[in-house]
DNA sequence: GTGTCTTATTGATTCACATGAATATTGCCT
DNA sequence: AGGCAATATTCATGTGAATCAATAAGACAC
């Protein structure tokens, strides 16, 4: 069983379960033949952003931080959903984005969460993506830093 | 430079330039800034499918496969789009797959190219993909077979 | 503060993958 | 067939990720 699948579950996890503890998660995935160790759990729970809370009556929860999901975000833009792109096209304030067809809106809205602040929005239909931004300098930057991200994959 | 960008860089090469052969091919990466050896070439070009035939006039082209573009999508069903999948219900004949908002679209693509023969067809909108089966035996089928991708990634 | 339960970090190890040099194989021309 | 150019494969090596055991650090009750 492999890593993602492992998160995966995890996540499932702290939304269904009453879980108290890591032990408490440790047991669980055991149950479910995810067998790791408390170690491994501990940085499976920092990568995603996972944080334990005291909720009401004193209760322990674990709660993901937004700022990790949207870390969570900028990675699946870096490792997935940019492989998905297959041109991009600069025209005057906008970016013309080519992708894979089927998955315009994925990416599209991938960028909308990330936040960029050279974007001002962005349209998506079956393959295509227009990022529409205030001048033609953003739309280079925004060309720039996905440039960047893709050659270093 | 990541091996997906060299592969993505590949793919654009042997759709725009002529080259007749994996020097010319090492060579214009080489201008590129990618600096690969022949046998690494050798290794990506299986793996992207691309063979070399003998077009008109007895020049020699490097083309992609059918087989391997299937080959292909199959990998990214693996390794990237079910990433996306956070949920699957099984309602009869039926396969409710849920994703990652944005992101439907580009599975049911993805799932109808790979032509797995229980699917009958499928129908996307955001964050949710319908897929139709014969019978109940079929979609379970499915479901099975899906989960055991997932679990292995 | 002390002790205990819980979580984070360190260090060592294993494993898979990517790569290039060297070599083998293939295919083609004469 | 022989020989040459192009391509594929093998083998050894390096690198980074994932993992666990052991340990440190932190939180909290008393």
């Amino acid at each position: 069983m492999g890593k993602k699948n492992r998160h995966f579950h995890i996540l499932k996890l702290i939304e269904s379960v009453n879980v108290e503890s890591q032990q408490a998660m440790l047991d669980e995935l055991s149950s479910q033949n995810i067998e790791i160790s408390q170690s491994t759990l501990s940085k499976d729970l920092k990568e995603l952003g996972i944080i334990k809370i005291r909720g009401k009556e004193g209760r322990f929860r674990f709660v993901q931080t937004k700022e990790r999901e949207l870390f969570h975000v900028g990675l699946m833009l870096k490792k997935e959903l940019l492989d998905f792109l297959t041109d991009s096209i600069l025209v005057q304030n906008f970016l013309v984005l080519k992708t894979v067809s089927g998955n315009a809106s994925g990416l599209a809205k991938c960028l909308d969460e990330i936040g960029w602040k050279e974007i001002v929005g962005s349209v998506a239909g079956d393959d295509t993506i227009l990022v529409i931004t205030q001048n033609e300098q953003d739309a280079k930057s925004v060309m720039s830093r996905l440039d960047e991200i893709i050659s270093s994959r």
